[in-house]
DNA sequence: ATTATCGTTTCAATTATTGAAATACTGTTT
DNA sequence: AAACAGTATTTCAATAATTGAAACGATAAT
């Protein structure tokens, strides 16, 4: 392992959950001496990656990193196109819905575009998605090679609620059931009375980039709307792969056919009342 | 200057205007050997921070920095507020506006609103400000350190037009005006026909951290609005510095009082039509 | 006041980094 | 087809940087 390689490992360490961290904290975890760990932030500090509380004395992601997320989506563009989708998802269902991306091997919600009605799923851009726990992450896995379902099978599943399901085999089989159908479905498994449905798109290879998926209140998610929604998010997925220019595996139902819209049409998010960012 | 240093410096090879790049161009512009480089790029890639094309074997930023953006602002939170503030510029005044960040001595475009008139100024996130030739630009040397101004306006000075102020005296001298004023304005220093106001924003040192312009056709841009919206940027500075836990310098003029709002209000740009991410 | 905790610096032993040159690869030109 | 040009990788021994334990300083807690 190269000096970078450990530096970088630091980055990994900072999530949503834990966004800033002290450096017994980020020593402890990667197991490395104080003393790198020290110098590793040093370095990471003097190229803008990483910043220091000045009252906290804190580690913290820095502004640089904003810089470059802006320059990799002006180099290979996602916002843009994902917020047509999203938009549409909601348009269509009035629910909340989101896309997941993966990087380093964790699925991380991307982008999120709320419910207009005031009962509603709130989740944050930037939240690590669990594979077991959610339906993003069971449509991943569904798709995914063995080795990284088997890599992340194989940790400690915690069970967020009572109805998590934390057999691997168990979610084996349910893998097996979404990769037919082309989509998932969640319920309750990070939060009760929460219901979700997933689909996936894919990079040039074949293999799941990241997902897209209704989160809403168990009482509207009747049978029926979970398969509306389902057969909805694998149709657009499709869409998401093509602009990703990617490659829909074999294995991928492909529905060439619209399903009917299931709740009424909004009219809002056109490109021009959008911050751009 | 230590390997990690060396590794990072090639993140900052990346930009909009040169988003992916070759091995040995890389080589050639960090001054590193091709071998170096090489390793550099690894270990990059490993932590997903670079990704290489599989076709053109050009590198270019990866997923990672995405997801970093995403974990920095939600740990330092600007998007949101910023969305707000730049709603109600383009609000009062019709006109596109954007917000630029600092990061590593650049000032970058940070979030973009566009104008909702069809004859408007384009401008993307993430592209690089010039200091010497941008109203931005100007208003942030204006608050700058002098070693800043000193180390900026020693670089070449590119004219990208016929009326570019390219003397580094007579920048000075402008600086001079824009701080004692808050705001700065800049005419066709990057395109002709185009005017922008600016003013800046602060960290908790009192240091400029950023900038809030808006850039409008020259027709439409009449001296006096000049000055209105020049105390428009002013005063949502001052709010901006505020949401960023940050100083307003001594030097910087404050304008308590509001000014009257030169254009029509717009009813769009509500929190929940935004996709969040 | 005392202790505990955390961040930072020091320093000599060691280990990984280094760049030139050779090699492999890819697409283009003759 | 074969040589060529341009690029990305790999190799390898000399070298220079990394390394972690322990000391230090600063700050907060008891």
């Amino acid at each position: 392992m190269t000096t970078i390689d450990k530096a970088l490992t630091l980055l990994a360490c900072f999530s949503s959950e834990a966004p800033s961290r002290k450096l017994t904290e980020l020593a402890h975890e990667s197991g490395m001496s104080k003393a790198g760990v020290f110098r590793y932030l040093s370095g990471l500090t003097n190229a803008g990656l990483v910043e220091q509380d000045p009252e906290t004395r804190q580690y913290r992601l820095g502004a640089e990193v904003i810089r470059l997320a802006q320059v990799r989506d002006n180099s290979f563009p996602i916002r843009k196109w994902m917020r047509t989708l999203l938009a549409q998802i909601t348009d269509q269902s009035g629910e909340t819905c989101h896309a997941g991306l993966v990087s380093q091997g964790r699925l991380f919600t991307y982008m999120v575009n709320d419910s207009p009605k005031s009962l509603q799923v709130r989740i944050d851009p930037g939240i690590n998605l669990p594979y077991h726990a959610t339906a993003s992450g069971q449509i991943f896995l569904a798709f995914a090679s063995d080795e990284f379902v088997d890599a992340q099978l194989s940790t400690n599943l915690s069970a967020y609620t009572d109805t998590t399901v934390t057999d691997p085999d168990r979610i084996r089989d349910r893998c097996l059931t979404f990769r037919q159908q082309g989509y998932s479905m969640s319920e309750g498994g990070v939060e009760t009375d929460v219901i979700s449905v997933a689909s996936a798109f894919f990079d040039a290879m074949g293999q799941p980039a990241g997902t897209i998926a209704i989160q809403a209140p168990a009482v509207r998610m009747p049978a029926e709307m979970i398969s509306t929604y389902g057969l909805l998010l694998r149709q657009i997925a499709v869409m998401a792969t093509r602009h990703y220019g990617g490659e829909v595996p074999g294995q991928f139902p492909i529905s060439p056919e619209v399903p009917n819209s299931p709740g009424r049409t909004l009219s809002g998010n056109t490109e021009n009342e959008v911050a751009k960012c």
